[in-house]
DNA sequence: GGTGGAATTTGCGCTAGATCAAACACGCGG
DNA sequence: CCGCGTGTTTGATCTAGCGCAAATTCCACC
């Protein structure tokens, strides 16, 4: 196995407030998997054995209903942990989770979540504090879906992406990985004819510029207006 | 100040594994407090001085948006924790808490919340365990609003209220505490109006009785077939 | 350079459910 | 027992956005 370097984590927010020596010995205990894109790095009902880090790359998490609708439930990004289901009291994953590029990810096994948690109480602290960022996340997500229109929560889902994973480019911020409608569709609830009108119309007011699995945006303001619902409607 | 048991917490399930002696010295630290109906146990955007334990009633747990929405996420049954905006890293409540019924609560200092997680590893373990199936309950509310309709989800909320606090009566199961039209239409992202005519409907065909603030629930198994969209329609 | 498949666009009709409006019942306090 | 307020019912419209269908564009690979 190639040696990790303890650089590799230090500096992310998850790993805030532990010794250099403390952060060599968790990232001995890893392995790093390289996973290609529109791979899954689990899967939704699969024995928990470990639990993940993005170093690289961009994940996406789906949840996968009986009947066989597909929801989104977030985008992950470098820097963030996933499958963290152990440190919930689960045994298995709750979603899928899919590469959206070529990811590289570090993982442990399951078993060690216990003794990090003890051993390094920042971790722990920091991982809980993310769990309730994602519980907030959720409830907000709950909100939108009970009270914006498709409009709305499809001009906040992008502006989410961006912020997460926005890349300057000279026409405006680029989400940063491929992504289709129907991946922006299974995000907000609607569906990917809904998703591409909403495009074309902002393509032609000029707030977007989107082309097959790209989407920049060129005028986040303007954006943040119809997610409020101050759009040029109503 | 009364004294208080450990008779009051034993047995729960966040309480399970710990000893006799330690639940004394939990329960020790903490005051009981009585609230009226409508009163509110804590408020969003408030300082998150305390974390609570429902000993009796129900409360209901709201969420405000700036445009004047309401939006309930969670019923509180007696024995669940609340307001454990600490141990996720908040300092501030997220959301209202109001009884639905005069209730009794016990609160602690949330700034106990550290030392009882080192204290008593399996009261943080279950606490982070209930934290999990609550983001898991916030993920299916999320896919249900993407993927099922109104009646649906007006069924699957009653059916929900039902597990968590029906009671047996001669007509069928009641749902414990008063609960009205709009309440139903702020658990499920609809109207009063809506859920008015559900109910009405399901009333004739006998799934349901229900009056002012009150609804019981005659046929459970019938209500779970609409619920999973086999109803008559479609 | 062509070609096949996937992603996207766009039109059209339709319906679930919101919105608006009005009458109604229930239960409480006087 | 009466009236009043809050919760509920029910009707009548109106529309956002879905479902279906067909045309079109783009890309990757041969």
């Amino acid at each position: 196995m190639a040696s990790l370097d303890r650089s590799l984590i230090a500096g992310l927010s998850v790993f805030e407030g532990i010794a250099a020596a403390d952060l060599d010995r968790i990232v001995g205990q890893a392995r790093s998997i390289r996973v290609a894109r529109d791979q899954s790095v689990f899967e939704q009902e699969q024995e928990a054995h470990s639990f993940f880090l993005l170093l690289d790359g961009h994940v996406r998490v789906v949840k996968s209903t009986p009947d066989g609708h597909e929801v989104t439930v977030r985008y992950i990004s470098p820097g963030e942990l996933m499958g963290i289901a152990g440190a919930l009291g689960r045994t298995t994953y709750p979603a899928n989770a899919v590469a959206a590029v070529d990811c590289v990810v570090l993982a442990w096994p399951s078993h060690l979540w216990p003794t990090f948690a003890t051993s390094f109480p920042s971790f722990s602290a920091n991982t809980y504090k993310m769990v309730g960022s994602r519980l907030q996340d959720a409830h907000m997500r709950v909100i939108e879906m009970s009270t914006e229109q498709v409009e709305q929560r499809v001009a906040n889902a992008l502006l989410k992406l961006v912020k997460q994973s926005g890349k300057k480019v000279e026409e405006g911020i680029l989400i940063d990985f491929p992504i289709s409608r129907q991946d922006i569709a299974e995000m907000t609830g609607t569906t990917l004819h809904t998703v591409s009108r909403l495009l074309s119309a902002w393509e032609d007011q000029g707030l977007v510029k989107s082309g097959r699995q790209r989407v920049v945006v060129v005028e986040p303001h303007r954006l943040v207006v119809v997610a409020e619902g101050r759009g040029s409607k109503r």
